[in-house]
DNA sequence: TCTGGGGTCCTAGGACCC
DNA sequence: TCTGGGGTCCTAGGACCC
């Protein structure tokens, strides 16, 4: 199998291209930019397609920021101040005061999401979704798909992605999904990028062992502690070895992956698996003296989750709690029940159930409610129309001959 | 003044059944 | 008195990813 793994790249302002720029925080939407504008800058009325306007003085900076949001992505010109995604605010502040912060709007990021994944699709039908900037790439049954080893089709995407959205966008291939997506890595933005089996000594093997998706800094730092820094180290290391000190089915993926080994296909369909609701609160709870806004915050997360469920059609039966203490353990508690539910009141009631079972005398962070087991909506209804479908084969109703 | 929100998958122990 | 093995489901925690 040969893999794209396309990633995109997007900037809505074109006056900040080349400026240290971050998105992430807090709870604001877009449109508070163009409100403000029209409120402080009155001398033209302001709307969204006019963002390409908007002087680069009027951006509100990173050292203005007062809160508990992370950075969900940074520009280039951002990264050489050591600022990178998933990092605290309030930390990025310090390292560059003088960067522009961005409000995140995901509902604007699914729509170009889904735009350039149509576009995908109409070139090459087999696509894995992995979120709302990237999706691997089967184009082994692509016509023209092996010219150039690939780079012909690459090269089409990107035009056909930029005609339709604007959006630039970076591409690997490779024989597998493992390799595509470090391939993609290599020539961001923008670029495309091509590793084949005889290249892995040569491009993947001096890697440091992180770049390998599917080890974290966990197992790196563990990886580290045995003097293996490289995925060339890693792939020096005996499988039996990496058995031993990362279990069996772990220890020999380790081995694969050092060696480029990857069969999984591309997974153009999946059903989900649970969804849930979370939110930090400004400033930490306690569960007895703030139990009133608590009380608030549950309710709406309760809310938040059935309304997700019932927009996209999904009923489950296990319905969890999870908190974040003061100090950033994590406790979960959840319960399974034989009737799935995508009532509110319903999973209000069994989320308050896992709530008495947690230990409540440190200091909440975040609460999160999740449903999980998740089926079809409809599918239940129509098992439920069925007579006896529940019965044991054993217990069956008495039959005409018995009579 | 560190550290969001929405997910998936894996492990491991216990209950329970055959 | 000592003590099978499957298998599935449930629960809690944790690693990892975008």
């Amino acid at each position: 199998m040969d893999a794209f793994y396309a990633s995109v790249e997007w900037l809505r302002y074109p006056q900040l291209k080349g400026l240290p720029m971050v998105i992430g925080g807090g709870r604001r939407k877009e449109d508070d930019l163009i409100g403000r504008l029209n409120a402080e800058r009155p001398e033209r009325t302001w709307t969204a397609a006019d963002l390409a306007d908007i002087p680069v003085d009027f951006f509100p900076l990173l050292r203005d920021y007062v809160g508990r949001g992370v950075i969900t992505t940074a520009t280039y010109a951002a990264r050489p101040f050591g600022i990178g995604s998933a990092m605290g605010l309030m930390k990025a502040a310090r390292l560059c005061p003088q960067a522009i912060l961005l409000p995140v709007d995901f509902d604007e990021y699914r729509r170009y999401s889904r735009a350039f994944k149509a576009v995908i699709r109409d070139i090459a039908p087999v696509m894995e979704d992995r979120g709302v900037d990237e999706v691997y790439i089967d184009f082994t049954d692509v016509p023209g798909g092996q010219r150039e080893s690939g780079r012909v089709l690459a090269r089409l995407i990107q035009k056909s992605i930029a005609d339709a959205t604007g959006l630039t966008c970076s591409i690997g291939v490779a024989p597998n999904k493992l390799l595509a997506k470090m391939a993609s890595e290599f020539n961001k933005p923008a670029g495309i990028s091509i590793v084949r089996e005889d290249d892995l000594q040569t491009l993947i093997w001096p890697l440091p062992c992180r770049k390998i998706n599917g080890i974290g800094p966990k197992a790196d730092a563990r990886l580290q502690a045995h003097g293996i820094h490289t995925i060339g180290d890693l792939a020096a290391r005996d499988q039996a070895w990496l058995v031993a000190h990362f279990g069996r089915s772990y220890g020999a993926w380790l081995h694969d992956a050092a060696w480029g080994r990857d069969a999984r296909p591309v997974v153009t369909e999946s059903e989900p698996v649970s969804m849930s609701r979370e939110t930090t609160f400004d400033r930490d709870l306690h569960a007895v003296r703030d139990r009133a806004e608590l009380g608030r915050i549950f309710t709406r997360l309760c809310e938040q989750v059935a309304g997700d469920l019932q927009r996209k059609g999904y009923v489950g039966k296990t319905i969890g709690i999870k908190l974040r203490y003061d100090d950033f353990k994590i406790a979960t508690r959840d319960q399974t029940v034989a009737e799935p539910t995508a009532d509110a009141r319903r999973i209000r009631q069994l989320a308050g159930q896992c709530l008495k079972r947690v230990p409540l005398d440190k200091r909440l962070r975040l609460l999160g409610v999740r449903v999980g087991s998740l089926a079809k909506a409809d599918a239940v209804r129509a098992d439920d129309s069925t007579p006896h479908a529940d019965l044991p084969l054993f217990q069956q109703a008495p039959s005409a001959t018995e009579n």
